[in-house]
DNA sequence: GTCTATAATCAGATAGAC
DNA sequence: GTCTATCTGATTATAGAC
């Protein structure tokens, strides 16, 4: 749980008292009940979508009153868009410093494994947002439109330059990285279909590293570049 | 809507008259509504997922009343199953005959162009099944420990042969499988996002094979084969 | 076979005691 | 800040008229 700030453009919780006293150390718990409670609803959500969860299991499995959950959030709406919005922003951290100059073989790989390692590490949040764009990203539509597409054109700029460049095999970058995208996410979403058909309990360490490098391998050779590892002399 | 029979170990409608009689014509209309309902319901799954849809939304859909759907069905429990079902059925087609003697650029080649071809012409299908998943596949389990599983391996044996023979780089089967269903049902299951960062407002032949045409030379050259269109003389 | 009316349950939300 | 009790509406399911 690596989110230490709740708020910003994030629903707030309801002012400590219209005077304004009594904020000098009543924060710490109140933070600790707000993400205790947005964790147990990525869980909900997750398991069963923004419609199919109920305020009530949530509260339950976050171990507090339902009425709890409309304290701290001022509604069923707010929560949900409460989880979208930290999802978002653990997605947002990559691939942020790719240039133009950089070697694209390291760039792609090392994109490749962080996303293995974040769908590791964050299956519930990929889920939450898989099925929030299931069916049809009705509260994120906006999010997609602008930030996401120029998150996209972006990086595509710089793929087209390296293949202009001749470094890599002309390949749509659009597609790459959605490419990507579904190969990475896959292994969190569909993890119950994924380690059923390998006969795996759970994700461990070597198989990780073992999903990380065929992913690699693939799509590299995929765009006509050797893995990272063999180009070092 | 291709499927003409709706029977089999999926929930059948109420017999017709305990004693037997009234069977000869009037099949016809009850197959239309179990269709219809099952195309609704198939729908409403996809929009809300399985506890979030409402029998009440599908029947409206459906354009019957509530009623009907219990009729036909025996609750929403059966409804979805059959929906699954009817899923199941959809998917095993592919692949059935695939032999080691085969040539691998070309079975892969149509594998994944089938897998384009039955994500854009079922995409509610595919986004009803991937929710299942997501949230755990409580109902599909047990398909997927045993059918699915064993096809798998059908499939993963050939593949295995064809690297052993030198015919293609070594590639883990199951993850190569992988790759060609979570690349080829992105663009069902997240066509919200793909369509909106790509700026189309809906999937067009030129586009549906522009994306077949990626994914087979991008996953062919990963596997270290060639298009099949470039092999013939 | 189909529909209306209704039962029984569960949902999100809020008031008010503490 | 937190809880219990309760309101209001939606949900699945069924009974019974036609």
């Amino acid at each position: 749980m690596p989110q230490p700030k709740p708020g910003q453009s994030i629903p707030e919780p309801k002012a400590n008292a219209p005077d304004g006293r009594r904020r000098y150390k009543r924060g710490r718990i109140r933070d600790r009940n707000f993400q205790t409670i947005l964790k147990a609803a990525e869980q909900e959500f997750a398991l069963h979508g923004y419609r199919g969860a109920s305020t009530q299991k949530i509260a339950d499995r976050a171990g507090v009153a339902k009425a709890s959950v409309h304290y701290y959030f001022s509604g069923k709406d707010n929560l949900y868009l409460a989880v979208l919005n930290n999802i978002i922003e653990l997605w947002n951290v990559h691939l942020e410093d790719m240039k133009v100059d950089d070697d694209p073989a390291e760039v792609l790989d090392k994109f490749i494994r962080r996303k293995v390692e974040l769908a590791h590490t964050h299956p519930q949040a990929s889920k939450v947002f898989a099925m929030e764009i299931i069916q049809g990203a009705p509260r994120i539509k906006g999010y997609i439109r602008s930030d996401m597409r120029r998150w996209v054109r972006e990086k595509a700029a710089i793929i087209d330059a390296w293949v202009e460049q001749g470094r890599m095999a002309p390949v749509d970058p659009a597609h790459l990285i959605f490419m990507i995208w579904s190969t990475t996410q896959h292994y969190a979403d569909f993890d119950a279909q994924v380690l059923t058909i390998l006969n795996h309990a759970e994700y461990e360490r070597e198989l990780i590293d073992r999903i990380a490098g065929f992913l690699s391998r693939m799509i590299l050779r995929g765009c006509g570049l050797s893995p990272p590892a063999e180009r070092a002399p």
